[in-house]
DNA sequence: CCTACCGATCGGTAGG
DNA sequence: CCTACCGATCGGTAGG
């Protein structure tokens, strides 16, 4: 007797190829008949949200995966038949983050706007997709317990986001609208800044993360010091 | 048996540079002739410092205690002379970390300058503390590997220096050199930034600590938008 | 799909 | 006699 669906628990607010989420439990040869493919990709889905949570809340080593069968009610042999090992849990959590902000690369490419403009726009869409459970799993765990290999199928992603962010710098010092400065350390402050927001974002506080992203942008836009009353 | 003091507190004057390891096997009796407790004290740090260096190339976990007393010419059960366990060691790791960042907050406080001025002291300081090996292990390693008892000895000096930017920017509010703004998100955002840097930097980059930490603050305290050409 | 169990390696500590 | 240290091995637990 299966008690465990662990698709039952998806709800998914994700920008990508979010599985619509149906309940999984309902009958069988209903109108809503999921092949066992569909079934099988909502359960990995499950596994790697749940995974996440536990990975933000205690750490990767501090995370057992008989913990995690534990909390998804299945056992941890089963855990194999969707990730090859631990690894291959963390490397593709970080996959659907990257898929998450890569939205924001696009949003702000696309837009017609100058320099820190598009800026902006980068950094609203980053900034909310960091605040997800990914996102999250992507500055608190980071790349570092993976192994080599898995690190560098990620490393090209991670570059292309940095060049990304330097050139929309370099855009903006180009059309006047981004004061000049060290486009290297000005990129570095900004996900730094985004991150740790991540760290410490909590879904039940006060402000939304549209209301955190813009607060963010704001500083970096226009600066601390108080122009008018020096 | 536990001969080691893992409650000792860190008499280290250290901010900045480690005392020279000497030879501990060098002369017995020579000119410099060192109690036994001095001795301790280098070989401590040693180890101290050769753990912090391992935890930010591999990572706390993927350091083994076997590795750690590998790289510094001794055994494993060494180790356990100079601390209580693994997490003991990361303890006084973090507890040099605070003495290094302790001046910059302190001189911030004793200045007579206005707000934004008080917070370029702190950012300068700060940020040169966190580019050191402790200050690095800190923000890499962080607090997550330790265990609750160990954590709840740190929390409160954390506390305190993230309740110290938050005054500082009030402070600057209230003097009119820092435009209102939300603190806590803004005080975020620097820390963010600043622990960013201590990620990335290494030693043998283009830039001095100092530059890149004049970088950062100038970000900062005017912002990327620039004002002239709008 | 579960119970049971492995090979490897960890942190920590015994005796000499 | 004490300190520092070694060779050998402990119990416990990770991934698989």
């Amino acid at each position: 007797m299966n008690t465990a669906e662990p698709s039952a628990k998806i709800d998914s607010p994700v920008p990508g190829p979010a599985p619509a989420v149906v309940k999984a439990n309902a009958v069988r040869w209903g109108s809503e008949i999921q092949s066992s493919a569909e079934q099988g990709d909502l359960k990995r889905f499950a596994i790697l949200r749940k995974a996440a949570e536990l990975f933000n809340e205690r750490g990767f080593y501090e995370t057992s995966l008989n913990e995690l069968a534990k909390r998804l009610n299945v056992t941890k042999p089963s855990l194999y038949l969707y990730f090859k090992n631990k690894d291959d849990i963390l490397l593709q959590i970080l996959n659907q983050a990257t898929v998450e902000f890569t939205p924001a690369m696009e949003l702000a490419k696309e837009s017609d706007l100058c320099g820190i403009e598009k800026l902006k726009i980068f950094v609203l869409q980053y900034t909310q997709a960091m605040s997800g459970v990914f996102g999250k799993c992507m500055v608190l765990s980071g790349l570092s317990p993976l192994e080599p290999s898995s690190r560098e199928q990620l490393t090209p992603t991670f570059r292309l986001l940095d060049t990304f962010v330097r050139n929309l710098l370099a855009e903006g010092i180009k059309d006047g609208s981004i004061a000049p400065c060290d486009t290297k350390i000005a990129t570095f402050s900004l996900f730094g800044a985004m991150h740790w927001l991540a760290r410490w974002y909590r879904p039940d506080g006060e402000l939304s993360p549209e209301a955190i992203a813009e607060q963010v942008f704001l500083i970096f836009e226009t600066g601390l010091r108080n122009v008018r009353q020096p």
